[in-house]
This record gives C-alpha cells, structure tokens and sequence, in this order.
DNA sequence: ATCCCGAGGG
DNA sequence: CCCTCTGGAT
C-alpha cells in the first residue's frame, strides 16, 4: 500500500468515526490560553481547568502575571504537576511578554519558543487554535500513533521529524482534525501500553498489528 | 503501578 | 542522547 493510500483510508476513518467534541482547556484570550498550555504537561485538561479560574481572577494579564511572588502563584497551582518549574516558567513567561513581544502573545512558532515553558509543542497549539495555522502540535499521542499505523517512517524520532512528515501528507484544511482524532484515538484505543487492537477498525491498515499483533492472532 | 495533549538542562 | 521535575486519577 501507498503511503498516500494510507492517509486516505486513516483520514477517512477518523473523519467518520471520531466525534471531535471532548473536555479541552477553558479560556477566553490568548494569554488564558497560553497559560493553561504551559500547565496542561503531564496533567490532564480538566484539573487544569480546575485552578485555572482563581489563577485568571488573580493574573488576569501579563503585566499582573510577570509582577507575581514565586510564594503567592504557587499555591494556585499546587495540585498540578510540577508546580515548581511551572510557577517559575509563568512569571518568566509572562516578563519576557512584557520586554519582548509588547504585552502581547506573538503568533509564530519562532517567537513563541522563546518564551519560558513554551517548546514546540505549546508553539504550535497555540498558533494553530488561536490563529487556525496549519500547524501539528506532536505529544506523546499523535508520536506513538503515527508512528505505529504507519503515517511516518519508524526512523522518525523526533517530535520534529514526525511533525514534519505529518504536515508533508495532511492536507492542509484537516490538519487541525486530524490532530484531534490522533489525540482521541490514542488516548481511548492506540493506548501506549498493551493497545486494544482488539477494538481498533484501523488494524487493516496499521503498521504496528501487522508486524507485532496479525503474525500472533491465535497464540496464547 | 502506570499514565497524563512536555520543557529545560546536562 | 539522557535525566529531572512531580500531583492526581485509575
């Protein structure tokens, strides 16, 4: 099979049987939702969304947000992984805003990844939900499952690389799904370990079920 | 026990 | 490339 073939089949798929609503993080400007990326590693959207609302009342803005005490932010944010280096990373965050970037949040992949506890995954949730760039944030989810249904080459092994590919084979107006239904297909089903291939319709076309799931169907 | 839509530093 | 940070849900 094609690699182009592959995409058609995997986007078809995900475009017909992912529902794209799910719990997702709750802001109403740029910088709420900066803020609410940086928090949201290793912890999940809805304890972000959790303190989110007291930190927002407290630093409503960045000029608010870069004058905070390490002591004062902290406790807001206690109940959230890595408290320290995110407490850190905010005020950082939102200092540089402030002698940079004009108070303002910038909008390109380059500048963003200046910012303290902004990589390029953040980058690019960012400018792709704020400013509809085609740009494919790649976590944990979207590497493991590319790479497992095939839609990247196994020697891809950099978040960049498989950004890259993706974004070689995606077209450009699905981007943004696509990265969604990779997110939800690898949360509930192409799970990291043990991936219920048993409940998966993508196994015809999948890599990681032909090589390491189809050669052992009927063992035990 | 193991996993969550990572980033920074060595 | 590796390691560390580090709380809560299941």
């Amino acid at each position: 099979m094609t690699k182009k073939q592959r995409y058609e089949h995997v986007l078809n798929f995900f475009q017909e049987h992912i529902p794209d609503a799910e719990t997702e993080l709750i802001y109403d400007n740029p910088f709420q939702l900066l803020v609410a990326v940086i928090l949201s590693a290793q912890c999940t959207d809805k304890r972000v969304n959790l303190t989110t609302p007291a930190l927002f009342r407290k630093y409503p803005t960045p000029q608010k947000m870069a004058a905070a005490d390490f002591d004062d932010l902290f406790p807001l944010i206690r109940s959230i992984s890595y408290p320290n280096n995110k407490t850190k990373h905010l005020i950082g965050m939102a200092n540089m805003l402030l002698e940079k970037f004009n108070g303002q949040v910038p909008m390109t992949v380059d500048e963003l990844v200046q910012l303290p506890g902004v990589g390029r995954k953040t980058a690019n949730v960012i400018t792709s939900v704020i400013d509809e760039q085609p740009n494919m944030a790649v976590d944990t989810h979207v590497f493991r499952v590319s790479k497992r249904i095939g839609l990247v080459s196994a020697g891809a092994s950099t978040p960049l690389a498989v950004e890259k590919e993706l974004i070689r084979h995606i077209p450009e107006h699905m981007v943004h799904r696509a990265h969604h239904w990779l997110i939800l297909h690898g949360r509930y089903v192409c799970v990291a370990r043990n991936p219920k291939c048993h409940e998966c319709p993508l196994t015809q076309w999948c890599k990681y079920y032909e090589t390491f799931v189809a050669p052992y169907a009927g063992q035990d």
